[in-house]
DNA sequence: CGGTATCCACCAAGATACTG
DNA sequence: CAGTATCTTGGTGGATACCG
């Protein structure tokens, strides 16, 4: 289904997307896109392309394996690319597509939010666990 | 501690906040935000507060338990307000914080984009998938 | 360098039942 | 209505080893 349709017997798709809704695709990409690695390599290929071993460092505590896990599924969903240059020694890169961008954008602006609130969301953390 | 520092004995702390480094307040912030179900939670709230009930319907597919847990992590980082009226029959609201409604903002405009992405994402993985 | 394959521990999360 | 408590399981993700 591509879209949500709240009318029986609807004639016609695309009536309106909701991320709300548990079968919408805009759900499913929403929660590959807020998953707890992809977000963070969108977020590293704002700045420009980069290599898997880049990626692997620049985004701390991350495994080869959940690095290679993200970046299939965001390639799945078209928000990047990956680039073989085929050479010895082998040189991959990974880049974000317009889509992929926009999104990244969104999360830098989120991310920035909460580094520059990060005295703030330590304060109250401390006061809810004094109870 | 506060920020990172990537200076050996820094004397200060504060100098930058940083989501990739994982000790980092920040990193910690971000994943409960970009958690799975408390996003949607926040999503939710973006247009006024709401009650437990309402927020469950609201977000399809949530448990109460995994509902009651967004809710107190969100209301531990000081993004959500928790007002119990203390009537018969109970009524609980949960608002935004002005920092949650910030941070609830980015999200919405993170979900209207990939709402409009709908057919490109669709169209994206069926590619993939046909190899 | 840039990955994949396999094993396994742990915990997130669903189901269910119960309470103020 | 607004939750909490307990049990159970399946998938996430770490560790390790190996391949082109």
């Amino acid at each position: 289904m591509t879209a949500e349709a709240h009318e029986t017997d609807a004639p016609s798709q695309e009536l309106v997307a909701n991320v709300f809704a548990s079968a919408c695709s805009s759900r499913a990409a929403f929660e590959a896109v807020t998953g707890k690695w992809a977000s963070l390599v969108l977020l590293a290929l704002v700045d420009g392309p980069q290599r898997f071993g880049e990626l692997r460092r620049q985004v701390e505590g991350v495994s080869e394996k959940m690095l290679s896990q993200a970046l299939h599924a965001l390639e799945r969903e078209g928000l990047l690319t990956r680039t073989d240059h085929g050479s010895r020694p082998p040189r991959v890169d990974y880049a974000l597509t317009p889509l992929g961008r926009d999104i990244a954008t969104r999360l830098r602006e989120l991310a920035d939010l909460l580094q520059g609130a990060v005295p703030d969301l330590e304060r109250s953390r401390a006061e809810y666990d004094a109870h």
